[in-house]
DNA sequence: TAGGCCATCTGGTCCT
DNA sequence: AGGACCAGATGGCCTA
């Protein structure tokens, strides 16, 4: 608890009436009771502010991981898990463009759109691969930094993940 | 029951 | 001054 305001000398004043000691006490618990009122609707607004702010974290979450390949009715990633699998997919993807822009002729009709994963790969697959080595279809890789390593957060949630087959639904409007 | 995840509160710090 | 952001604390819920 912060400590009381330096107050003036409490009762000081020798020779003060009691009266006038007792109506300045009266006085200064009116004071510190508005301060705290005060202080307390401060506190309220801002926790409401706070709640808002991560409610909105938490649906940028959720909109992040709707634009992650999950079934619908895989148990929901957890925070720490989605922005992991996240970086991971990310990582995944991109590397699997550089891979097709170095090994294959572009086709003419090209549209830039990422390659679908590799048939009968499912996510746990795609995902456990996504590492600097593993997906060396080009002998020299010196692709994006490697997703991390299972040490910080290469972590895959693989068994939420497990049984993924199509293509993840490519990211809608960007993430607000 | 222990451990993980989450929402909320809270006080501190930084920014406008 | 007030709001945004952050990290720590706390308590509830759920699962192995």
């Amino acid at each position: 608890m912060p400590a009381e305001a330096p107050g003036s000398g409490d009762g000081a004043e020798p020779g003060a009436p009691r009266e006038r000691r007792r109506r300045r006490g009266r006085a200064r618990a009116r004071t510190e009771a508005l301060l705290h009122t005060l202080k307390r609707s401060r506190r309220v607004k801002a926790n409401d502010r706070e709640r808002n702010r991560m409610h909105h974290l938490n649906a940028a979450l959720d909109e992040l991981r709707s634009v992650l390949p999950t079934f619908p009715d895989d148990t929901k990633l957890t925070k720490i898990e989605t922005l992991r699998f996240a970086y991971n997919y990310i990582w995944a993807l991109s590397e699997t463009l550089r891979l097709a822009e170095q090994c294959l002729p572009p086709p003419p009709a090209f549209r830039g759109a990422a390659a679908p994963p590799s048939p009968g790969s499912d996510a746990g697959s795609w995902l456990s691969s996504a590492s600097p080595s593993a997906p060396s279809l080009c002998a020299s890789a010196s692709g994006p930094s490697s997703p991390a390593t299972s040490e910080d957060c290469a972590y895959a949630p693989a068994d939420s993940l497990r049984g993924f087959r199509g293509l993840p639904a490519g990211p809608g409007a960007p993430l607000r």
